[in-house]
DNA sequence: CGCTAAGTTGAGAGATGTCAAATATAGTGG
DNA sequence: CCACTATATTTGACATCTCTCAACTTAGCG
């Protein structure tokens, strides 16, 4: 009744004849007993939001773990939509791909977030997702998650709510690219990572940015040479401090107000 | 069980302190028959991609039609989140409120479309809906929509291919604001405009846009200056004809290269 | 130690924004 | 029906931000 639960090893399919996939693809998988309930990730994965003792509505999952190395694909576009991924260690990028092969970062997925929401649109993948470190993911078959939440009250809107944040931070992103100048994008992005790595237990002042300055770029729209120049900008006003990809964030509220009170 | 099913006549509650609403909130209800099946919209609107024999599974939705008045507002960021509204008369832009009060357009929702799918993130409405003239709406209880298709296999992702291809468009969309110059994103509205029209039964060449070049420009993350002298330069080219806020389509295929071949 | 990719910095160009003024349009009340 | 007002649109001149192109520096890796 449910499909088949392994992660596919997914052919290596051309991809579709006008868009390029520059990245290797790579597909380990095996499958683990994982229980979700003890997971260090439990606050902010799948299971968010659900009450502790009702965790083991997730056991009937059959999670597989995959590995990803970096600058691989776990998935690309128009790849048939069978999984979910959550994001056990490392982290992804997503990317679109325009017709002219130019593509762009819509989004930063850290170890708890969920990947490959928009396949369920129409069965393949929207977007593409590379790893951008050595990652692992652990592999969730759609249709049984939908099976399995859909007879559960306690998780009944577990895929709605997912799908539901992703609009919204899509939505921020929108108004972000659309009314904030480069050094509220970057300072922005900069808290936003920030607030993110400490809800996974990280320092939320000093972390290891794993984009280049060019997919920070791609990600806010940004030229890397400007995303370097607003840094230097950044860290001559004893904002941030940067180094390469180490980020110290020296004045939280300063950037903050950054953002809150331009124009 | 199923909650309160009239669209709650909402109490114009203020709207939180640092969010200023200047828009005005109309609310007339009544609860309507509702056989989505013989609407004109279905192969549009809720029920897309539900096979015909299948329909009748919504005929248990306890849906009611709400008027809105142009530039009233159907909902604002922070509303309570029980209901999704399907379009049915009429049409929306969505927004997003900055703390400082500016405001940018995030979405544009015609006959059809549905509005709210982002108030399923955490119980709130995260945008506000703008009625862009005299529109109605089916107001659909969430709750119980959830339950019904859980229950049914036809219906089963209804929910979840809705707000994934509301998580696909917006992501087009900020590919388009990160990629794509005045001159792309003012032809790519048109041509996505003028598609959706041609999908509802309208001329797919010549339509009635609804929305003010301040509101264009705020879709597309440009000054309404920009957005006049575009439709100038386009109008010059013989590409479109632009009578204030009557536009037709001369060259759709000129307008097509305009995006997919630049750079 | 050299090679390559990533990052920094500078100078100048170009696209879009800003400000201002002139029209045009739609709605309102007499 | 008309005058009047507020709103929307167009257009021009100029400013500014970000991009482009290019050179150079640094870091990572065999």
């Amino acid at each position: 009744m449910h499909p088949a639960v392994t992660p596919s090893l997914r052919p290596r399919h051309q991809p579709p004849a006008p868009l390029p996939f520059p990245m290797r693809s790579s597909a380990a998988a095996h499958a683990i007993a994982s229980p979700c309930a003890t997971c260090r990730l439990r606050d902010i994965c799948l299971p968010a939001g659900v009450h502790e003792e009702q965790l083991s509505a997730f056991d009937r999952l059959t999670l597989s773990r995959r590995k990803v190395a970096a600058g691989d694909c776990l998935y690309r576009q128009g790849d048939p939509f069978l999984f979910l991924y959550a994001v056990h260690s490392g982290s992804f990028k997503a990317t679109l791909t325009r017709r002219d092969g130019i593509d762009q970062t819509t989004n930063l997925f850290l170890g708890g977030d969920i990947l490959g929401l928009d396949g369920a649109a129409n069965g393949a993948h929207a977007s593409n997702a590379v790893a951008l470190e050595d990652a692992e993911v652990c592999a969730i078959p759609y249709d049984q998650l939908t099976r399995l939440t859909a007879g559960n009250s306690a998780t009944q809107h577990v895929i709605g709510r997912l799908m539901a944040r992703e609009i919204v931070r899509d939505q921020r992103m929108m108004l972000m690219l659309g009314t904030m100048s480069a050094e509220q994008r970057v300072a922005g992005f900069l808290l936003n990572v920030a607030r993110r790595m400490k809800a996974r237990g990280y320092s939320g002042t000093e972390f290891h940015l794993r984009m280049t300055r060019a997919e920070i770029g791609s990600y806010l729209a940004l030229k890397l040479e400007t995303v370097s120049r607003t840094f230097r900008s950044l860290q001559d006003r004893r904002l941030v401090e940067v180094n390469q990809k180490h980020v110290r964030i020296c004045d939280p509220e300063g950037l903050a107000r950054l953002i809150g009170l331009n124009e």
